[in-house]
DNA sequence: TGTACATCAGTGAACGCGCGTTCACTGATGTAC
DNA sequence: TGTACATCAGTGAACGCGCGTTCACTGATGTAC
């Protein structure tokens, strides 16, 4: 009865409702999420249908815990890159060693949203998580001047026209950071923090989705080039 | 007989064939991709369901025409901005537009592809055409001079790593230009096209799926700042 | 202008299918005394 | 250690549903002479 300590029941429950998310994210990397089935995945596992109900609400329940799972896993993924000390683009190659592992995961969290469906409320968290990271090494990129982190305001200095829409993003994320939370990273970061988060969905979703198949080029170069900081010094 | 003279009979077709397809994304919009019924549309329609089968061989001829509606929308889109000569931002501008305009439509050219489905084939030719005409832009831009096309270049010589990884890239493409066909622009500018497309994609793809509803900011301020050119002057 | 025929849009019934979900029930496992 | 009871995993039958698709048929529209 102590804490922590499973009786057989309860280890056999989570055992079996583990087996069932795994047979789930088969199903899903072979049919898509539309195609999940609770009467496939029971004949996958030897059991009948009506067993499943022992585990879960019903169909929307067990997506609804594989999106948290998802996102949970995600954020892990970024938690490890960030703690491994290899910088933004440290993080980037996680994301995308994380994303072909399972593309279908990838477009369950980031994918089509279908209409009338809404991630679990908790999922809000997990994705603030996700932010934070990405904001902890901006801001130590930031403060260490590691190259590659100036490249917006570089940019923007090049230009003719001036940073005038860079200045006015910045103000408007100084004054709407709900997404950063409390984190103290200056404008300039919360704007290349966000900016290098849709730049990385740019090139995954695309890859993902195949549309480079039949382009020629290796993926990997070019998210080398895009994302790199650190790897193309020398 | 005269060629382009359509019989009372062939127009009545056409026009019936467009009010399926009409109800088609009306459903789609409504519901996703995955939750098109044919029965559905034609109770919309006032008809029985047989009756589409003499408009289309079946659900996947169906949505296999509204896949190669959205990429030929998508490129008349692309052409007229182009003709326009509002530069890349104006080509960025258009292509939000469309996207926000029916999001459904964008993703079912650019979301969660559905494992099995494989785009018609003709769809490559109109995907080459949207990106000749981003070349295009992209070079009269870098012709120009104007700001803003030197951003990538002006970003990774600021860097103190070098832009290893980016001349590597610029090679890379350089030797593998299917994607170009055979459109003269040289390294730098296949580059800054295709960093454009997938940065596009990035921001598009995040607002769409209602990634950043709940962070705070107005995306349409990140996407100005990430993607305006010329109108930041002054 | 009128008749004979071909074309073709649309119907209604029927097919088999797989889905999520409910329900009453069996039988094994664990718990309390 | 043994008995009485409660818990709970899993079954099998059944529900209603909507789906895509086929088929034989009706009736209107167009064409040929």
């Amino acid at each position: 009865m102590a804490a922590g300590a499973a009786s057989p029941r309860e280890r056999y429950r989570s055992q079996v409702r583990a087996e069932i998310k795994a047979r789930a994210w088969e199903q899903i990397a072979t049919a898509g999420a539309s195609g999940l089935s609770l009467n496939a995945i029971a004949k996958d596992l030897g059991m009948s249908g009506p067993a499943l109900y022992r585990y879960f609400g019903g169909r929307d329940d067990l997506i609804t815990e594989l999106v948290r799972d998802a996102y949970r896993s995600l954020a892990d993924t970024f938690g490890a890159a960030a703690d491994a000390g290899t910088g933004l683009s440290g993080l980037a190659r996680a994301m995308r060693r994380w994303a072909l592992e399972d593309p279908q995961r990838y477009f369950l969290v980031y994918g089509t949203p279908v209409p009338g469906y809404r991630a679990p409320d908790d999922t809000t968290a997990t994705a603030r998580e996700i932010m934070a990271t990405l904001l902890d090494v901006c801001a130590a990129e930031d403060a260490a001047g590691t190259p590659g982190t100036a490249e917006t305001d570089a940019a923007d200095a090049e230009r003719g026209a001036g940073p005038a829409s860079a200045d006015a993003l910045e103000t408007h994320l100084a004054e709407h950071r709900q997404w950063a939370g409390d984190h103290p990273a200056p404008p300039h970061v919360l704007r290349r923090a966000l900016a290098y988060w849709t730049r990385l969905h740019g090139v995954l979703s695309l890859e993902l989705a195949g549309h480079f198949t039949g382009m020629g080029f290796d993926p990997e170069v070019l998210f080398t080039a895009e994302f790199e900081g650190l790897t193309g010094t020398g």
